[in-house]
RNA sequence: GGGCCGCUAGCUCAAUGGCAGAGCAGCUGACUCUUAAUCAGCGGGUUCGGGGUUCAAGUCCCCGGCGGCUCACCA
């Protein structure tokens, strides 16, 4: 609120002003600690009786006895109790005691001791004011809950949820554990474009933006895929780019339109041997940040360890969605199998769509347990290599979890002859108005026209990864800052 | 985009169409082992915005905003 200040704020800037006038400076630049809360109540037993110098935010009611007080501080490493008496502070140290309200930050020195009812807590000799906190914390004991609130103001989050905190820092681990895995395979990460000319490489509406030194339109990525082939083309046998990529299209429990995607790409490799790495990278990390393949996610338990089942989509298209797709040669008597299946399938829809819808309403919700996905119909993914020259699918999977697609891997179109002729029907398909067609990259045709060898790919989603191994149904619950509507009037 | 629900004090929530309230937070005072501290007292409101109905609207009606859930769309 700028401007004017509510009451509570002035409150708290009267209390700033007291510290000045009391010779207090209430934003000193630094303060040196001996321990984090964590450490100190870990070897507690070792450090008992000592002094130490513990520092962070006042969380939670200061519960003021008159001549003593208790409160606890957060730092990065939790929560410890604090103990400020007259006697031991000193009359100058309890005046400022007198001043702190909740959302300050102190730094407290003193003897590392256990409350009457057995709380480790560091009883203050000596108080140092760190910052004033002018604006009141979410409230203490219902937290906030405000869903909005949460995600505008994630730090009030961060704040008053141990398991908000939790949860990023396993996503945090979880990016570090996938990037040892790969650089112990001896991967090499790599920084591509997000700018571009040309938005390719997968099915997506993409962001426009404009370049005033070029005076050119450019697009926000929405896939990482084919300038990774070009570093392959260049002799990076092992590459990867954990990076963000932009889809400009609907948002919802699984879908932000900024999320962050790693896509690898291993030469020499099919399909099948980066289903191994998917399997092995997923199940790896999983055991390194919870110490078990097996997590819980809603009701069900889900069991990571490789190996994962490979299901033909079509035996699980007839077994979930009850429909033998290759068993109807013109799209009309498909349309008319969706119908029947319960779909409100759209006379435009082409082979490719009906069958995408299909399975993403009947087929992707049942594969809670982890399950590869395999050879789909040539029609549907123009970047992967024929499963043999004259068949009508491609060497592709997808990865499923929890419901949700986690990744999507190919053995990697490198005949440059027959990329250029898919890439050209994925254009005429967009010039008759397919918005899920995808660009023809002229570029990205002449690289491959140097040759590729043959190369095994996959991009996995790291956000909805990150919510299976966090439990978390929403990805805006593991976004620090998801994408939210901008503010009207600021 | 559709449907349903919600928006009231800093926070969490009340209020058969009839004086807008409570708890916490805040302020004043008491209290040197509390942890939802306790006790006594005090202040705090554009009830999301606009319009309408009514003697009277937080409450009913209309329009708008924002959010949540859900369906649709979308890799």
């Amino acid at each position: 609120m700028p401007g004017e200040l509510d009451e509570l704020t002035q409150a708290r800037v009267r209390k700033l002003d007291a510290l000045r006038e009391m010779g207090v400076d209430p934003f000193p630049k630094k303060y040196e600690r001996s321990h984090l809360s964590g450490e100190l109540i870990q070897h507690f037993e070792e450090i008992e009786g000592t002094t130490v110098r513990v520092a962070g935010r006042l969380v939670g009611a200061i519960r003021d006895l008159g001549g003593s007080g208790f409160a606890h501080i957060l730092d990065a490493s939790g929560r410890i109790q604090v103990l400020f008496r007259r006697n031991t502070l000193g009359a100058e140290g309890f005046s400022v005691y007198r001043l702190l309200d909740a959302g300050d930050f102190v730094g407290v020195a003193g003897k590392a001791m256990r409350t009457r009812t057995g709380e480790i807590t560091v009883e203050a000799a000596e108080l140092t004011f760190l910052s004033k906190a002018i604006r009141p914390l979410p409230e203490k004991w219902h937290g906030l809950t405000d869903v909005e609130k949460r995600h505008r103001q994630r730090y009030l989050d961060l704040i008053a949820s141990e398991d908000v905190r939790r949860v990023f820092a396993l996503r945090s681990r979880a990016v570090s554990a996938i990037r040892r895995f790969l650089d112990g395979r001896g991967f090499l990460e790599v920084e591509t474009p997000i700018l571009q000319t040309l938005a390719a490489g997968a099915a997506a509406r993409p962001f426009e933006t404009f370049s005033n030194a070029l005076d050119a339109s450019l697009y926000l990525r929405i896939a990482i895929e084919l300038h990774l082939k070009r570093a392959v083309v260049g002799g990076i046998e092992r590459v990867y780019e954990i990076g963000r990529v932009f889809r400009n299209e609907g948002v919802d429990r699984q879908h932000n339109p900024e999320f962050t995607m790693m896509e690898l790409y291993q030469a020499y490799a099919d399909y099948e041997d980066i289903m191994e790495l998917v399997e092995s990278l997923v199940s790896s990390v999983a055991v390194e940040l919870l110490g078990t393949t097996r997590v819980q996610w809603g009701n069900d338990e889900i069991d990571l360890a490789p190996p994962w089942p490979r299901r033909t989509l079509r035996e699980l298209m007839i077994e979930l969605a009850g429909v033998d797709y290759a068993a109807y040669g013109d799209d009309g008597a498909l349309i008319a199998a969706a119908r029947a299946a319960g779909l409100n399938p759209e006379d435009t829809w082409n082979r490719a769509k009906l069958i995408d819808e299909l399975k993403s309403s009947l087929v992707d919700p049942k594969l809670v347990q982890p399950c590869f996905v395999v050879d789909y119909p040539a029609e549907t993914t123009p970047l992967a290599k024929r499963k043999s020259s004259e068949s009508l699918l491609v060497e592709r999977f997808e990865a499923f979890i929890g419901g949700m697609e986690i990744g999507d891997a190919f053995s990697e179109l490198n005949d440059p002859i027959e990329q250029r002729r898919r890439m050209e029907d994925q254009a005429a398909l967009g010039a008759e108005g397919d918005p899920g067609a995808q660009a023809l990259d002229e570029d990205f045709l002449e690289a491959l026209e140097h040759g590729m060898p043959p190369t095994g790919g996959v991009g996995i989603g790291i956000d909805r990864l990150v919510m299976v191994l966090a439990n978390q149904p929403n990805i805006r619950e593991v976004i620090l800052f998801p994408l939210l509507r901008p503010r009207v009037g600021g």
